[in-house]
This record gives C-alpha cells, structure tokens and sequence, in this order.
DNA sequence: GATTGTTAGTTACAAAATCAACCATTACAG
DNA sequence: CTGTAATGGTTGATTTTGTAACTAACAATC
C-alpha cells in the first residue's frame, strides 16, 4: 500500500481540516450527549444564546451559517426541554426574540465550562503562538470570499 | 446582539475547525456532485484508491477513519457507475481487493487535478510557512491521542 | 475437528440532514 | 391602497447517515 501517485489526501486542506474537525469533536460531542441528549445544532444554538443574548433564529443561522430548517428543529426541541424561550416580535410579528430560560442557563454554563477545559486540553500541546496563528488562520478560511 | 459573556464560539477549535471544513468544502464539493454526481465519501474512496493503487475496505475505513457502512455503500455506487472493480482475495476469501478502473482512473485524474488547484488557491493568502505549519497543527490533531 | 471468538463486508431499520413547498407577515412599486 | 415580491419560520418528502444485527470466512483453543 505505498503511494503510487504525487498527490496526498493528507495535504489536501478541505480533506484536513475535516478529519480535525471530526477527530476533535468526538470528545466534547460525547459530553453533550450523553449529559443532555443534545446533537450539534442544539448546543450550538444554546451557545448562540448563551453568549450573545437574545437572538433571533434568522440571526444564528447566519452567524453560525447552519440552514433554517436545522435551526427550526434544533430551537423546537431546546423549547420542549424548557431551556430556551420564545417571544413574538412585536415590531416584525414574523420573527420570534429567542433565549435561555434560568434552566438552559444552566445548562449552558456547564457545558461552556466542559468547553473552556476542553479547548485548553486541545491546545496545550502546541505554543500560544501557533495556537493564535491557527486560530486566525481557521478564522480567515471560515469565511467566505 | 453584543456579546454578554466571556466566552467566545469564535475560538473554540472544534467549531471554528468545523467551519473552517465546511466552508473550505463547499467548491470543491460543487465540483465533484455537479460533475459526477457523487458524494463525500464516494470521492473519497475514489482517491484513496487513485493514490495507494488497491485496498481493502477495511484498510481504506482505518485510514480516512470512515466507518465501514459508508464504505459498502460508496464501494457499490462506484462500482454501479464502472468506476472500480473488486476482486476477491484468494488467500482470505472474506476481503475485497477494490482498484479504480480506466474510467475510475480518468475520473481521479480530473477530480485530482481539480483538489490540487483548489488548494493552491486556499492557500495562497498564507506564506508558505504558515500552510506548512498549518498542516502540521492539523495532522496532529486528527490522530487520536 | 468441534467450539468459540474475530474479522470482512452487507443489510435492515432508525435518526438526522437536505430540499422544496408552504403560511404568515412585512416591504415595496405602481 | 393594491398587487407583487421578499422575509421569518415551519412542515413533509426524500436522501444520507448511524446503529445493530447478520452472513461468511478465518483463527485459536481444546
């Protein structure tokens, strides 16, 4: 099984960065989980919320560029386990304020602990310089050009 | 919609890796469906064999850490559309040795040819260095620790 | 050489993501 | 105003993924 060919998989960078993004999700995704039953829609939208306020579902969808329908469903079940609330607009009755009820707070500050040690734990084996330059370097390939 | 809380999604690896992935993703992906009608892990597979010549399943499930139903079902829609050919093993009649065929290498070439270039341009906002780097961070952190 | 355990790969069923169509409301043009 | 387009959000149908259970072949033990 050697290489037989000039190209590698593991320079190519779409190719990389989804094997990093998957390998480092697995143990965080373990702990919302397993703790509170949740997928990755769900805890991001509790992130959205936790950290920026009251939101609409418009708004995290383009922040987090997750389509509406993942949103829609992700915000309904969040509702059904009461950690999250909706309030009409009342300017634009079309749109709906979302936040965390006291219980998603919870829930909330918990897992962004869980995160906060995680993220440490994911980055401490290399030196705060690269860490940044990464981070930046992930930030400017995130966004569309 | 400003930020009332300490912490930041923006940093968080996991995320920002997935954006990172998902928006890095989104052309090349439009190329190999629009142009083949195939998915991530057909192309997947399809490069696999294109670069290491004939696998098993198995051995392409343990390197791209793909699990091994993704890899049946990709196997046979490659197979269905004549772009890869499986032979069963005569010393262990339970495994497949699958190889792209002349079509299936056609494909590859152009589908490689599209990824090498497509990296190039992703790419090129950085020094060299820093890609070189960034690989590097990135290999690490998809291996299991 | 039977028994038990493992490995390669497939298949059936459940969960989730995607896509298109949809309703209600608002914005805008004539 | 009135008709048409655009926006916020939901729903249903289809596709894709994930999970478990399965068959067939091999390996190891007794």
């Amino acid at each position: 099984m050697d290489q037989k060919d000039g190209f590698d998989l593991q320079i190519f960078l779409p190719y990389l960065l989804n094997q990093a993004a998957e390998e480092s999700s697995i143990a965080f995704q373990e702990v919302y989980k397993s703790r509170y039953g949740m997928l990755r829609t769900e805890w991001r939208v509790l992130f959205h919320l936790g950290i920026y306020g009251e939101m609409t579902a418009t708004e995290i969808g383009s922040r987090a560029r997750m389509h509406k329908t993942k949103i829609s469903r992700a915000v309904q079940k969040l509702e059904d386990r009461r950690l999250l609330k909706r309030v009409r607009d009342a300017k634009d009755r079309r749109a709906e304020r979302l936040s965390l009820t006291d219980a998603g707070r919870v829930v909330y500050a918990d897992l962004r602990e869980v995160a906060a040690q995680y993220d440490a734990r994911l980055t401490d084996r290399f030196s705060s310089d690269d860490v940044a330059r990464l981070r930046d370097m992930l930030l400017i390939l995130s966004t569309p050009r």
